[in-house]
DNA sequence: ATTTTTCTGTACAGATCTGTACTATTTTTT
DNA sequence: AAAAAATAGTACAGATCTGTACAGAAAAAT
């Protein structure tokens, strides 16, 4: 993989808009139905310059994940800071930012890293790892948060929240409808008083 | 699409062989993932032929949902129907069968219906109807075993299930583990008990 | 202002994809 | 056994995909 060839390593802003220029296609459309030629005639750039700052589709591929990843979680965090001030409020804020990511992206494609782990089915593939340390990074917060308020069970709640987590976010995606997700938030005190004493 | 072409509709055994493969192929490789010669070569028969038993890869998709679908449910319905007499014993026995199906699955890929709707992207897209409607006859279920089982709040219950339900396959994939769909086991009562009275 | 680096645009190689043409062979029917 | 239908196998058209070659334009550096 990725020969031997030079790399520009500079951050200049074309390497930026080409990168945005697939993360927004790539996660609207799915990684295997966009192709380098969309991304360099949107991003308006030759072949050849996404060429000299990517070795090829699958290091651009990589960097996709790591870079949403990061812009996930910031935004994540940042929610949450301004909308919550105790973990259990960051418990149910998790599923309200859920609810916001839905209704403020133009097209709500839900989790990237569960589309790309459902789209490269070989589990044996480079993106795996990343994607599973997202998973398991989500559920050690919904831990802490269920410990540092004093439910019981933190471990095994935090599985059923991931669960839930996902289980609203396909189905927004599938229904095209922010439904499941209000329904998870409403079922959430349930779920969270089940824990409680 | 599908145009004036003569289709044999004889059900030979040569088009299971054909329809079987693919649909194997499908399940495990993503629908995108998988050509047509490679469905040709692995059910050993002409490239021709597959053409005249279906008009296109398009139909051959359709047709794959729709099998796949009525298998699940049947699969399904004959599980539930041998391991729970009440039908709150249904609402856990559902997620009994997700357990089992991933055991007895060799290569396990979650639902087939959720992992298309996020292929294809394009909400319009003709294979979406089916998506949806498959998604709705199972929340139905869920919704009419809360139901008579006493239970309320029984439509929102079943929107928490079929989210539970979703999430706990999607995870199950990802992490090439069977443990999320046991988390939601062992959840489920304490979800049914706050539905309770 | 001149050199050097970067970017563009087109063209193309090689692989792969869907779908078709055509002939030979096998199977089925009569 | 002869005729008809179905299937195999190869080849190929046309489109698309990743990645590269190369010449010229634009930008940056000196």
């Amino acid at each position: 993989m990725a020969a031997k060839k030079k790399i520009n390593t500079k951050n200049t802003p074309i390497r930026e808009r080409i990168l945005s220029t697939a993360l927004k296609l790539f996660y609207e459309n799915g990684i295997q139905a966009v192709g380098v030629d969309r991304i360099v005639a949107e991003a308006r750039v030759a072949k050849m310059t996404l060429y000299s700052y990517f070795a090829s589709k699958e290091d651009l591929i990589y960097e996709y994940l790591e870079v949403i990843s990061g812009k996930w979680f910031d935004d994540f965090h940042k929610f949450l800071n301004t909308n919550c001030k105790t973990d259990k409020e960051r418990l149910k804020g998790a599923f309200q930012f859920l609810k916001s990511s839905y209704e403020s992206t133009d097209q709500f494609r839900g989790n990237a890293f569960v589309n790309a782990g459902l789209e490269i089915s070989d589990p044996k593939h480079q993106v795996h790892g990343l994607i599973l340390e997202n998973q398991e990074i989500l559920r050690e917060s919904f831990e802490n948060w269920a410990y540092n308020s004093g439910l019981n069970n933190a471990r095994q709640l935090s599985y059923t929240l991931l669960n839930l987590f996902h289980g609203a976010t396909v189905a927004a995606v599938i229904e095209d409808f922010p439904e499941p997700i209000t329904h998870a938030i409403s079922t959430l005190d349930i779920i969270i008083q089940g824990h409680e004493g």
